[in-house]
DNA sequence: GTCTATAGAGGGATAGAC
DNA sequence: GTCTATCCCTCTATAGAC
């Protein structure tokens, strides 16, 4: 009853693990073949070819994206704490190991040449900013900027903080952004 | 007296363009050695390996990217207009070709790993910070943030507006951080 | 200092046996 | 559906002639 992990799932969490840690263009088939420990014939079985699997690889960073934002935040009602648990939850991602967003990433990498790629990552930058923009427009808030524009301009922080902490290798900048909105909230 | 240019400098600027625009890992030596014209044998004369081809690529950018900078300011004396003009370099920067920071490209692409790539990198970002703290510090402001965590932050917005222009090919991001960075001042 | 030729490894992908 | 064997291409880097 041991190794219940189907094919298809072993090759795509040996792939995740590569393509986010190593790069996609540094992770070669043949590696990925050797950990998930099955024969290359299988992986072009179940995927057509890599950038299939880059695809896939993708989806399932999106999906566990907002899960884990969900579990995440769950029982807490008021915008003004689901907005500090915003920045907590990407903190949280930071922790274990320092190697940025997996969307920036793949653009980064190869570009925005392939549509598809393209619209999946854009798709989940904008998806953040208009779950930030409804936590925004239910703030009982007056201050200098408009709602939206405040909103917006969270999240470019908060990319930015990410983007930073993968560069410097440490948190403080997303420590920062906390501060900022904090006060800016009060 | 033609060709003038030095097949160091020819080597040099064609592997910048090929870098920025292709990526590093997907720019072959062969290519750069075919674009430029020249043998292989006079790369390796130059370069020792690919990875100071690289780093000759990051001081160059580095450089340039400064230069940029002071030219664009140049005659401009109020800490709110250089910092507003500091936006409209960023903004024009990616006016011809949207393919993004080089030097978060080439994190994403190749890590934290490379000692000397990682330094050059932080350090670029940190000289940014810091010109940014010192404009910010000569500011008559006085709202709900200090200057020091507003300058920032500010510095987080744009990093993140320009991750966003790369990714969905428009300048929105960066126009917005304008319209907010300029409220915040009024 | 620039050239040609080539080493030696690894890339993605396919064919066909079982 | 999983396996092995292999194709053809490209990679970075080196050797040695000129």
């Amino acid at each position: 009853m041991k190794e219940k992990v189907k094919v298809r799932d072993r090759i795509l969490n040996v792939a995740t693990d590569l393509f986010y840690h190593q790069g996609f263009n540094q992770t070669g088939i043949n590696q990925i073949i050797a950990e998930a420990d099955i024969a290359i014939g299988s992986l072009y079985n179940h995927f057509p070819s890599k950038n299939d699997l880059l695809l896939a690889y993708l989806r399932k960073q999106e999906e566990e994206w907002f899960d884990g934002l969900e579990k995440f935040t769950q029982g807490i009602s008021q915008p003004r704490e689901r907005i500090l648990k915003f920045i907590d939850y990407r903190i949280a991602q930071q922790q274990p190991d320092f190697y940025g967003c997996p969307f920036i990433k793949i653009i980064a990498e190869i570009g925005t040449q392939d549509q598809q790629v393209q619209q999946l990552v854009e798709g989940h930058k904008n998806r953040q900013r208009m779950l930030l923009q409804g936590l925004f427009q239910q703030l009982d808030y007056d201050g200098p900027v408009d709602k939206k524009l405040l909103a917006d301009n969270f999240f470019l922080m908060v990319e930015g903080a990410t983007v930073n902490a993968t560069i410097s290798r440490n948190i403080k900048a997303l420590e920062g952004v906390k501060k900022f909105i904090k006060k800016m909230m009060a």
